[in-house]
RNA sequence: GCCCCCAUCGUUCAGCGGCCUAGGACGCCUGCCUUUCACGCAGGUAACACGGGUUCAAAUCCCGUUGGGGGUGCCA
């Protein structure tokens, strides 16, 4: 049996960590088996989603490197949906009910819930009503979790649900049910949060006639320093943010790899190839991930300095601007690339690095600057260092020789200040390349400027 | 409230009854390199939630306690 595992996400919003971590694991699977993904849009919901959500997905799967082999979208699919209710409610499966909302309230079952009044009225469509699934009141409904074990629910805990809206429009449960029958998906890998969701689907897949059931795979969810659900409102998790502030693709995806599951050599950073050979769902954790920044950073710094010059140069360039957004010189940027490329992690961290290169350096914290500035002999530096560079080449290696000789001269670190003056920084990329690429004049008004504040 | 689930260093993955005086990675700390920072290199810090069983032997199995989470929609 060839492996036919799905993503089905809902257009409400962006695609997020969460969802895309499911991606990935489902991803993983199908090219591990050699099976097929299926990307399915679940836009049942017709007030929430929103079609232009759709491509915005498309896209941030696209940029992790997930790849889909067929698509489909719920809405297309809506007569299929009614035409199985219909079936159910023929069946005596499913029942027509015209309960109101306040109505329900009122009608609290045994067990929590609808109590299921409706059931055997013998209503028929009507304006105002909705088809609820008739479960089961005895028995239990479980499954073999391949990452929990076996998972079971009474079914009289289960209220009977709605499967297809006042409006005529199918719900969750039965599109769900029903599309992962008729697309023959062998294997469910989804997130926590649905568990509870199983023994719904389960019980209508029965309804529906089939006879046998995926494997289901509930994933641990990724939490928030609060150890609670990742959530778009207080979290900040849209993957295309994580785009553009210079993440890499590859290192992203890597990342949530290790979230839940690792391969067993310990040896964390690789290839995805190598991944998705040692990738097995059987071998993930149960207990939720936190999503660890810090982490993630290091995994993109890594991934930074493997990339070969040019590839670096051409993704980071955009970032090499100044605070007013001008850009830095192409050839000059090049030339100070290999240094950027150990220094950064993200992208978004290129402009603190040269932004003084084409604009002016960034305001330092007063206590930063006293650190360095406040030493014995630093106006004794910078009066020298003006002092010799009024004039002589402007070079990075005239430069460079200048102000290490006073320092040698003067027996004290010379770069620190005349750095601190010139960059706004006490830390950056080796300092006379940039330098000398700054005009002579406003080398030295930096210089004096920082003189003048001691 | 009711239903379902989880529990190893601060974080993450490993460990599936003896190889564990618990390992890797991130973080943090120290040193080396270096007249900045970073990279790199060498070290270090730090965990089996608790209580009962089972067993010759438990981080590993069972039960309970505690703590945490998910769900409980005419959302998905």
């Amino acid at each position: 049996m060839t492996v036919r595992v799905r993503f089905s996400p809902a257009p409400t919003g962006y695609l997020h960590v969460g969802s895309a971590r499911s991606a990935l694991f489902n991803w993983m699977y199908a090219r591990k088996t050699g099976g097929a993904f299926v990307l399915r849009i679940e836009d049942t919901d017709a007030d929430r989603s929103q079609p232009q959500l759709v491509e915005a997905i498309r896209e941030s799967l696209r940029w992790l490197g997930i790849d889909w082999d067929e698509e489909y979208r719920q809405s297309d699919r809506f007569d299929r949906y009614r035409e199985v209710v219909e079936k159910l409610v023929a069946d005596g499966r499913a029942y027509y009910c015209d309960n109101t909302p306040e109505e329900i309230k009122a009608r609290v079952g045994e067990h929590g819930g609808y109590d299921g009044y409706s059931r055997d009225r013998g209503l028929g469509p009507g304006e105002g009503r909705v088809v609820r699934f008739r479960t089961p009141d005895d028995g239990t409904t479980a499954w073999d979790d391949v990452i929990r074990g076996r998972v079971e629910f009474d079914n009289a805990d289960m209220d009977d649900f709605v499967i297809v809206r006042s409006s005529g429009v199918p719900m969750f449960h039965v599109a769900n049910a029903y599309d992962d029958l008729d697309m023959g998906i062998t294997h469910v890998v989804r997130g926590e949060d649905l568990v509870n969701a199983t023994p719904r689907v389960l019980l209508l897949r029965e309804a529906m006639g089939a006879t046998e059931h995926p494997v289901y795979a509930h994933l641990p969810l990724i939490v928030n320093e609060q150890r609670k659900k990742l959530s778009k409102r207080r979290d900040d998790v849209a993957v295309g943010d994580y785009r553009s502030r210079g993440y890499l693709p590859e290192a992203f995806r890597n990342y949530l790899l290790t979230l839940g599951w690792g391969p067993k050599d310990d040896v964390e950073i690789r290839p995805i190839e190598e991944l998705v050979e040692r990738f097995d769902l059987v071998d993930i954790n149960k207990a939720p991930a936190f999503f660890d920044v810090k982490k993630l950073d290091h995994f993109n710094g890594e991934y930074i300095r493997m990339l070969d010059l040019d590839t670096f140069v051409e993704q980071s360039a955009p970032y090499a601007i100044g605070p007013d957004g001008t850009p830095v010189d192409a050839d000059l940027y090049r030339s100070l690339a290999p240094g950027v490329q150990e220094r950064v992690r993200r992208y978004e961290e290129v402009p603190a690095l040269l932004g003084w290169v084409v604009g002016p350096p960034p305001e330092t914290p007063g206590k930063e600057w006293r650190k360095v500035m406040n030493k014995d002999l630093v106006p004794e530096v910078l009066d020298a260092v003006v002092a010799r560079l009024a004039e002589g080449p402007w070079t990075p290696e005239h430069l460079g020789s200048v102000v290490m000789g006073v320092g040698d001269e003067l027996g004290t670190r010379s770069q620190l200040p005349v750095r601190m003056a010139v960059t706004g920084s006490r830390a950056g990329l080796p300092l006379f390349e940039p330098m000398a690429a700054l005009d002579r004049d406003e080398v030295l008004r930096r210089l004096r400027d920082a003189r003048g504040r001691l």
